[in-house]
DNA sequence: CAATGCCTTTGGAACGCTCAAATCAAGCTC
DNA sequence: GAGCTTGATTTGAGCGTTCCAAAGGCATTG
C-alpha cells in the first residue's frame, strides 16, 4: 500500500486541523507549521504529524487560507469567445498548458467569460474583489490595450502572453519570436534551393504580422535576395489571401512564406487555380500549426508555436512577479519550430548540403 | 453618473461588511440580510444599506462566504490536452459558453489539469477536498467512464457534456443529438435530389459514431431509399477516409454524409485523385463545423454542434441538481444545425419544391 | 546559581462572513 | 390590558486557518 488511505472522510465533514491536532497530541498551530514551515518542527514530530495528516487524509481548507493569508492561489484568466478563427484553435492548448504549469505550483486557473468586445475590465474588478486572485493571465493582447495599465496601477500582479506592440512596455510577458519563425522558414527554403521566396502577411501596423515580416526580410536579406515586389498584404481570410497572392506567383516566386496557415491556404487555392500544385511547383509554409495544417493536401509545412512553453513560462514569470512584486519587469521570447511537411519537399535532386 | 463609484480602495484593505454595517448604521446582519435576503429588510432600510454599498464599492469576500457557508460557487472542469484533434477545435468555444453560463448565475469555473490518459479521480479529489468546489462539468465523456459513478457515490453535483454510451445512466447530461444531425443532412440532400446518399463513419462500437450512423440510416428508410453498401467505415484521419470511401464512390454514391469534417476531407481527397470535383459531381457534409470546415474549397457544409447552449445546458443542470440533490436525473438532447456551404450547392434545374 | 540564549511548541486572536437564536417594537385578538 | 402573532433588527458564536506573542525546555554562560 503506498501511504495514503486516501478515504475522504464518508462520515460527518472533512477533517480540520484541530482533529488531526488532536490525534497527533499537539497543537493546531505545530499541524500548520508541519506544512508551511517544517523546518520549524523537530524531525521526530514532523515525522509523527505528517503521519497523522496522510492517515485521516487531511487536505487544509483553501477557503479558510485565503481569509486568513489573503491569498488565494486562483490565478485568472479571461477565456474570450474566438476572437477571429485565427488564434482560437490553439487557445485551448494554450489553456491546458497553464493549467498544468499553475497545477505543478499550487495554483488554479479561475476562468471568467470576457465579452466578445474590447477587453473590458469588469471581469477583472470582480475576482480581483471578491475572488482576491493572486494574479492574472492575458492573452490576446491588443494595442491600446487598457488592462496592462490598469493592473499594473493597483500593484496586481499578471503577465501577458503576448508582448506590448505599442507604447510603454508594462510588466512582463512571454511571447513566442514570431520573426524567428519565419527565419526559419526561409533558411529551410533556401536550403531547399528556392530563391524566389514571397512573403504574404497582413496589412502593415499588426505588430504580430509585422514581427513575422520581418524574420522573412532579415533571412532574405542575409542570403543576399531580393525582397522588392516579394511582398503582399491580404485580409485574414482565405479568399482575400488567394487574390493577393497572384501578383508574388506573377512575379516567379518559387515559394511562399505566409503569416497563418489561413494565408497559405489562400496560396494553395491560387496555385490550383492555375494548375499548379503546392508543394511540388510553388513550395508554401504557413504559420500556427492550426489543426487544419495537418490535414489539408499536400500537408502544410508551418511554424508551430511553443504553446507548452509559454504557459509555463507565463506560470514561472507570474509566481516571480508574485514573490518580488519590484523586480524589473521580465520579457521571454520563445523560439517556435518549424514543422517540416509536404507543402515544401526535397527538391528532386538528391543533394544535400556536404 | 451610472449609480456605483467603483473606486476599488486604493487605500488600506478591502471594504467589509462591518465597515458597511458602521456606515449604514446597521448591524452587519443586516448588511448580509440585505444583500442574500432583501425581502427581509425594511424597504428603506433596504434601500438605504444598498447606496452605502454602491457608495464604498463593497464586496463580499468569496473566501469568508465559503468558509462560512461551505459552498465556494465554484465550479471544476478537467481540462485535456487535445485528445485526438477532432473535439479539439470546438472545446474552446464550449469552455467560453460554459464560463459565461456560470458567471451569469454567479458562479466560476475553475480548471484543473487532466492528465492525458483515461480521466484520473486524484484531480476531482484534489478540488473536492480542497476548494470544495460545489460541482463539476464533465466532458469527453468515454466509455467505462469511471468519474460518473464515483462522483455520485459520494453525492457530488455533476453534469456530463455528453451521454453514456455503455452501462447504467448516471447523473445529468447534456448532449447533442448526432442522429438528428445527419438526419438533417439527409433531408437536405434529398431535396437537392439526391439518392444515392453513403455515409462514412468510424468503426462501429463508438456512441457517437453509432449516433451519427443512426440518424443517416433512419432519414434513409424514411425517403424509402437504400442503405445496403452504402456505408463505410474508416479511422479518424484523412488518409483512412479517402480509401474508406473509395468503394461508395464506385458504387455511384452521389452524395456522402461523413461523421466528422475530417472523413469528409478525406471524401475531398478521394473524389480530386479521380478528377471529381466536391460540391459539383458528389455532395459532401461533414459533421462538427470545425475551423477547417468554412476554409476548405469548396467550403464544407456541415453540421454544427450548438455549444453555447451545451455550456449553458450544463449549467442549468448543475444549478438543478445543486438545488434539488434528490431530483430524477435529467437529460437533455440538442439539437444540432446544417451549415450549408459548397459542398452541397443547390441543383443546377432551379426547381424548388412547390 | 541566576541569567542568557536558542529551539520547539503553544495560546489567543483575528480574517469576513452567515447561521441560529434572541431581542425589540408593533399590531391584533379576546 | 395581558397574551399572542408577526415583522425587523441585533447578538453571539463559529466556519478552519494562520499571525503574533509568549511560554517552556534545555544548554550555555557570567
Amino acid at each position: 500500500m503506498p501511504r495514503s488511505t486516501s478515504s475522504p472522510s464518508p462520515k460527518g465533514g472533512p477533517v480540520t486541523l484541530a482533529m488531526v491536532a488532536r490525534r497527533a497530541g499537539v497543537s493546531p498551530q505545530t499541524v500548520s507549521n508541519a506544512i508551511n514551515s517544517p523546518d520549524l518542527l523537530r524531525p521526530e514530530t514532523l515525522e509523527r504529524v505528517r503521519g497523522v495528516i496522510d492517515e485521516m487524509g487531511y487536505r487544509p481548507s483553501r477557503a479558510a487560507q485565503s481569509l486568513r493569508t489573503r491569498s488565494s492561489k486562483l490565478i485568472g484568466y479571461g477565456i474570450q469567445p474566438t476572437p477571429g478563427g485565427d488564434t482560437a484553435p490553439v487557445m485551448d492548448r494554450f489553456l491546458h498548458a497553464l493549467s498544468q504549469a499553475a497545477d505543478a505550483a499550487g495554483y488554479r486557473i479561475l476562468l471568467f467569460a470576457c465579452p466578445p468586445g474590447g477587453p473590458s475590465l469588469d471581469g477583472y474588478e470582480e475576482l480581483l474583489g471578491r475572488h482576491d486572485v493572486d494574479g492574472f493571465v492575458l492573452s490576446n493582447t491588443a494595442r491600446q490595450d487598457p488592462r496592462q495599465a490598469w493592473l499594473a496601477k493597483r500593484g496586481v500582479p499578471f503577465v501577458g502572453f503576448g508582448r506590448m506592440w505599442s507604447g510603454r512596455q508594462i510588466g512582463d510577458w512571454a511571447d513566442v519570436d514570431g520573426a524567428s519563425g519565419t527565419d526559419a522558414a526561409v533558411e529551410h527554403l533556401v536550403a531547399l534551393g528556392h530563391r524566389g521566396i514571397a512573403f504574404l502577411g497582413w496589412p502593415r501596423g499588426s505588430g504580430v504580422g509585422d514581427d513575422r515580416a520581418a524574420g522573412w526580410q532579415r533571412a532574405m536579406r542575409r542570403h543576399g535576395l531580393p525582397t522588392r515586389g516579394r511582398r503582399a498584404e491580404s485580409a485574414g481570410d482565405v479568399e482575400a489571401a488567394r487574390i493577393a497572392v497572384k501578383p508574388l506567383l506573377d512575379a516567379g516566386a518559387t515559394a511562399v512564406v505566409a503569416a497563418s496557415d489561413t494565408l497559405a491556404l489562400g496560396c494553395y487555392h491560387a496555385l490550383r487555380e492555375r494548375n499548379a500544385t503546392p508543394g511540388r511547383d510553388v513550395a508554401v509554409v504557413g504559420f500556427d500549426d492550426s489543426p487544419t495544417a495537418g490535414i489539408l493536401s499536400p500537408s502544410l509545412s508551418t511554424v508551430a508555436q511553443p504553446l507548452e512553453a509559454v504557459g509555463g513560462e507565463c506560470v514561472r514569470l507570474l509566481l516571480a512577479r508574485m514573490a518580488n512584486p519590484a523586480a524589473p519587469p521580465e520579457r521571454v521570447l520563445l523560439e517556435p519550430s518549424l514543422v517540416v511537411r509536404d507543402s515544401t519537399p526535397a527538391p528532386d535532386s538528391a543533394a544535400p548540403a556536404p
